[in-house]
RNA sequence: GGUCCCAUCGUCUAGUGGUCUAGGACAUUGGCCUCUCACGCCAGCAACACGGGUUCGAACCCCGUUGGGAUCACCA
């Protein structure tokens, strides 16, 4: 049984579970890593649940036992955790219920609407070529439809479509779209070595899971006709459809590798954050007024179906970078700090957590898009051998700095509290004795103490770095100037 | 190619017959703020694909054209 593989999630114990209550589901193949389009498609089926008090499930499609991984089902699942979507049952793995399927096959069988089929590949390819010589589409021509086969070694289960007529499917964001049963053939819901084909093992595990909504990319719209028939032979009431548009590339064509990142673990390393990448996902389709910023109880409280959009959307990397930003300006320090010091530490910076971090963090949280761009300017903080950058060395080390330095070095030591305040008055008490602006006087002491034009604001740096380190390096820049001069 | 879907600024979108000389956001341009970079603020550029209808009136309804996308497996 399956018992084993089920991971119930306690946390949503208010779920209602009388039946005309909201089941979604989430059903990758997996064949590689969670990629934003399906991260998309999870999020709707999750945020509906969630708004409706529902339930969402996780249900792996590994029916293709060539193509699906272990490492695939792992990077989805991480996935999925990373982005904070979380699945109230399963994740459920279609390879152990084959039973199931072959039950309904035989359902199927028995009331005469499925029938075995022994045709070869040659034969069935040779069909095709004629129907396309007819001027018509490739289909199957029904060979075996009505011989009443038995079952056999190496033969398939095909459905049996009606020559004639229409289905229709009434789909919450497409609306009203009939398909001619011409178009469609007798296709296989089982393969020859006992396997279910994706568009059978969907709807039973979506009846016997009693999933009611089904949520997906319109990439789906054109296999729903073979669904719904399959519902009907089955005498199984019909979920409610959203098909959402799907999200392209800059080109418009579909999303893929050349257009950049793609799996949700490449935003993870970019710095983005979870809640960010989330905000975006949605609002690609979706729509709440002119709201562009959303946190996730927002979402959940706010999102809706009819809200869908009828277009495709394209992926746009700069947007989401501006999201990450609010999202980081939004965030708690602590929650930054957290998730600061792996990334320090993995650039060699010794970072804890403490109230030096925190402040660090300050300074730099309203200047980053990126948890990586922070992490870099959060550099010099941690090392004392600043490294100064060619062109801040050609405008700010100059000789006449260098009395300036000197000035200041010698207000420094008068210092009782290092404090912004403190080192305000510091600064202006040269800029007075001088006569010079105070950018003349900041610029080469940013640049002495991180190495750079540009940083979070002088009085805040020196603060945070404290009265030694801070003199230390204007004192080492200062010989550093006269050394090069 | 058949079938199906789609069409508002470069991009995401608001808009559901009159309040649209079309609003917001990202990007972009100029300015303010200022110790630098940001943040923030102000201002600017920029769209109803085209052609027919319906209507007193159309971005919104209908038809066609064009363009784009999806799909036609013993993949999902």
């Amino acid at each position: 049984m399956v018992a084993t593989m089920i991971k119930v999630h306690h946390n949503h114990e208010k779920v209602n579970l009388m039946s005309d209550s909201i089941i979604t589901r989430f059903p990758p193949s997996p064949t590689g890593y969670l990629h934003v389009g399906g991260a998309r498609t999870a999020l709707f089926n999750w945020l509906y649940a969630r708004h409706m008090n529902g339930k969402f499930i996780l249900r792996i499609e590994d029916t293709d036992t060539k193509r699906s991984t272990q490492e695939s089902v792992d990077a989805i699942l991480q996935g999925l955790e990373w982005l904070g979507i979380e699945w109230d049952e399963g994740p459920y793995f279609q390879s152990e219920r084959i039973d199931i399927y072959k039950s309904y096959v035989q359902k199927l069988i028995d009331t005469g609407h499925a029938y075995y089929c022994t045709c070869s590949e040659q034969e069935i390819e040779d069909m095709r070529q004629e129907a396309v010589k007819a001027g018509k589409n490739p289909k199957y021509n029904g060979k075996c439809r009505e011989k009443g086969l038995p079952k056999t070694d190496n033969a398939v289960v095909r459905f049996k479509v009606p020559y004639t007529g229409t289905t229709v499917l009434n789909d919450v964001v497409k609306k009203h779209i009939v398909f001619q049963h011409t178009e469609l053939d007798d296709f296989i819901i089982q393969r020859s070595d006992g396997m279910p084909t994706y568009n059978f093992a969907v709807i039973v595990d979506d009846i016997t899971m009693h999933v009611n909504t089904v949520i997906r990319g319109d990439d789906h719209v054109s296999n729903t006709p073979k669904q719904i028939l399959l519902y009907n032979a089955l005498n199984e009431p019909l979920p409610t459809y959203a098909h959402v548009p799907m999200v392209l590339g800059k080109d418009k064509t579909r999303l893929s590798k050349r257009h950049g990142a793609m799996s949700v673990t490449e935003f993870k390393d970019m710095g983005i954050l979870p809640e960010a990448l989330v905000n975006y996902l949605v609002r690609l389709g979706w729509s709440h007024g002119d709201q562009e910023f959303f946190t996730k109880q927002e979402l959940i409280e706010k999102f809706s179906l009819k809200n869908i959009g009828s277009a495709a959307g394209i992926f746009d990397h700069q947007k989401l970078i501006a999201l990450n930003a609010a999202h980081i300006q939004a965030s708690d320090i602590s929650y930054l700090c957290r998730l600061m010091i792996p990334l320090l530490n993995q650039i060699g910076c010794n970072a804890e957590q403490g109230t030096f971090l925190e402040k660090v963090i300050f300074t730099l949280q309203k200047r980053s898009k990126t948890l990586i761009e922070m992490a870099d300017n959060a550099r010099f903080y941690y090392t004392d051998a600043v490294v100064y950058e060619d062109q801040a060395i050609q405008k700010c080390f100059t000789p006449a700095s260098t009395p300036l330095m000197a000035a200041l070095l010698e207000q420094l030591k008068q210092i009782s509290e290092f404090n912004e305040k403190n080192l305000e008055s510091a600064f202006h008490r040269v800029v007075e004795q001088t006569g010079v602006k105070m950018n003349q006087i900041a610029q080469p002491i940013r640049v002495a103490l991180t190495g750079k034009t540009a940083s979070p604001g002088i009085f805040e740096i020196i603060e945070i770095l404290g009265q030694d380190k801070a003199m230390s390096r204007i004192e080492k820049a200062i010989m550093y100037i006269n050394e090069h001069h």
